[in-house]
DNA sequence: TACTTATAATTAGCATACTTACAAATATCG
DNA sequence: CGATATTTGTAAGTATGCTAATTATAAGTA
């Protein structure tokens, strides 16, 4: 009765625990040192090019505080180049560079490889049902 | 078709987010400052009182030095005891102090509300359905 | 018994993630 | 225009989560 085990919570904590650690599995294979919001923000970046921080963040639901660790980072090792915006002194526009978006290129296939492996446990609709009941559950009040 | 939205990863993640933010949310509501791994510990003392600290980190799925710093942080506010064993000089005995399992019993239906409410968006068929996946999902080569 | 291997916990180090607080800049409204 | 409110990015602080390395102890083996 009182076990977590079967808590929605633990449940999904441990499918976000086992997704990321394919993740990493997954491009570290492939010879990449890259963590899943680091992907992201650089996907984004590649379909929003000088897109700003802040909308970097919205865009893939992340607090304004941890995007800008994760962007220095990126720019730390020349994946992202930051600019101060040209209309609002306060803002950074995000570019990636030609190193980013080779890398960005070049690690989708270990992506792909990883969002498969995440659901191996599932047949195909299952894995549908799956992604459908996510998706709904996940649209709150919120924007997404 | 190059969106980061769609994948599994992303949507796992986000799930996660919220459940985080909405067990939080009712928890602190009630007064308590508790994290989800924090109430994970104490509950799983309770059922398995005088535990030692890597079998209790086995038992919820993180690894011995995050629950390491967890039980530390327990430690030093008086919730759980740690003894060094009697068999085993290396290992170290949990318990609930009589405050850590009062704080646990009180804490139970704030943690209840926090899981119905976090699938809110889903019927009670579709909640049904989320679980089982999940839980197929997570049985991987490894033991849970 | 001596040697090797394995295990429990901790330390160090890195990267999320979050809140609150803040300074600078911008937007809004009377 | 001027006062107020909002927004952007950053700093500080806390707590996860993880790997690799270290120390102490235990267990297994020749």
């Amino acid at each position: 009765m009182e076990t977590i085990k079967t808590l929605p919570g633990h449940l999904i904590r441990r499918m976000q625990q086992q997704a990321v650690a394919t993740f990493t599995a997954e491009t570290q294979a492939a010879g990449f040192d890259l963590t899943p919001v680091q992907f992201a923000a650089l996907a984004t970046l590649e379909r929003k090019p000088g897109i700003e921080q802040a909308t970097l963040a919205a865009a893939i639901a992340y607090d304004r505080v941890t995007i800008g660790g994760v962007v220095a980072r990126l720019e730390a090792r020349g994946l992202v180049e930051r600019s101060v915006s040209k209309t609002d002194r306060r803002a950074r526009n995000l570019q990636l560079t030609d190193r980013g978006a080779a890398l960005l290129r070049t690690v989708w296939p270990a992506v792909r490889r990883a969002q498969d492996q995440m659901l191996d446990n599932l047949d195909a609709a299952e894995r549908t049902q799956l992604i459908a009941l996510l998706t709904k559950a996940i649209h709150r009040d919120d924007a997404s």
